[in-house]
DNA sequence: TCCCGCGCTGTGACCCTGCTGAGAACCGAT
DNA sequence: ATCGGTTCTCAGCAGGGTCACAGCGCGGGA
């Protein structure tokens, strides 16, 4: 679990630093809010830990930012404010907890965990054409219900033809898209890959289209 | 929005139900933690407020039982014990979010709120996948019942494989959360503790989707 | 019917991916 | 300072995925 941690208080950094990563956590530290809203932009994070009062950009600022950027990832923040209209502001910015200073760190820890057990469980998609079935995420594939092993390449041809469902793709699309564009392959390749695709998912659910490229079959 | 209050002091109950129905909130109350059991099984809350001390059943069992039973409605919890241990421990039984009495009304609209905003389903607080179980809080690992001791980075590798059930992640995405940006550690790392972890928690449980990454085997 | 060319497949070699053991660096505890 | 445990790098090895090649089948056009 990656988190990101934005506090200007050097003290208090390195201690949560020290003691999250002792309990395994990835962390990363920011010191102030621009710096913490940039890295919570583009890194993965599975939760943030935000002070309030931080130069450059207050932690209030930093979420509201984060969530009109459509950034869900769980927030807990920070304050020593102890007000009760702050901490009802921190948490309508869109903060999903908020404790304040001086905080005792078995909570902090609980209530990370409390963050981290609500991920989103949103599963992409499965793909499926005729009684072809391709999850992405678990890089499965059944065909009439019966799981069938793929090697790398041969799953991302049949995955490149079920996102085009009954359209014919021509041999050169497919090496521009499933062969790596640098090393120039030989075109037949394409051929050899479908051949192999064949066998596994059934011969006549792979149709070739003499001159123009293949098709599935079905649908 | 429907809501259950889990409270047996009947002031504070009553002041609860006027309360969050201003709001605009349509309110059920149960006075004792049996009664409170019974109703979120059977109703379709969006999130329940359970006191600690009740009648009949504490609200530790109450959540305890609901997540044992696979409802993962949004609980916060009220309690007059400020021990951090007593809340690290409701948070850890599956609570969403936890306030001590005396407690502002304003802050317990603001984290109803954060609560019901977050709506997605929950997660257990210990998580399963087949006959392995991995529990965060305690940072035990079970397999088929008999407990397997991990090191820190083992443990984390398993607990971000076991939160994505079934999907295959590739060593990069790895890499990214269960090691630190900062030191750029080898790839191989990955290699390294996959293999680790197989001999302890058995070969077959984690299988290599050769050019992808791993998965949990089973479910 | 014959011929041409596209597409299919079996074979075999290369090399990449993933696994492992050994050992170095590091840290905390005694 | 020493020791045990953890983390991580490195190098070597095995297996098999990937691909080139060559020969053959088959369809379509004249």
């Amino acid at each position: 679990m990656r988190l990101l941690v934005v506090e200007d208080e050097a003290r208090l950094a390195t201690a949560l630093r020290r003691g999250l990563q002792a309990e395994g956590f990835a962390v990363d530290v920011a010191a102030d809010g621009a710096d913490g809203l940039e890295m919570a932009r583009h890194g993965e994070y599975d939760a943030m830990i935000l002070d309030v009062m931080l130069p450059r950009l207050s932690g209030y600022r930093v979420v509201r930012q984060l969530r009109a950027e459509q950034k869900w990832l769980p927030v807990l923040m920070l304050s020593a404010k102890d007000g009760e209209y702050d901490q009802a502001d921190g948490l309508d910015c869109g903060a999903d907890d908020y404790l304040t200073k001086p905080f005792s760190y078995v909570v902090l820890l609980a209530r990370l965990r409390a963050l981290l057990r609500r991920g989103t469980p949103q599963r992409p998609a499965v793909l499926r054409h005729g009684d072809v079935e391709l999850d992405p995420a678990q890089r499965k594939v059944t065909v009439g219900g019966a799981e069938v092993v793929l090697t790398a390449r041969e799953f991302a041809l049949l995955e490149y033809l079920i996102r085009r469902p009954g359209e014919v793709v021509s041999k050169t699309e497919l090496l521009d898209h499933v062969w790596d564009a640098a090393l120039d392959t030989a075109a037949n390749a394409v051929e050899v890959y479908v051949g192999y695709l064949r066998r596994k998912i059934g011969r006549d659910r792979l149709e070739t289209v003499r001159g123009a490229g293949y098709r599935l079959a079905g649908g």
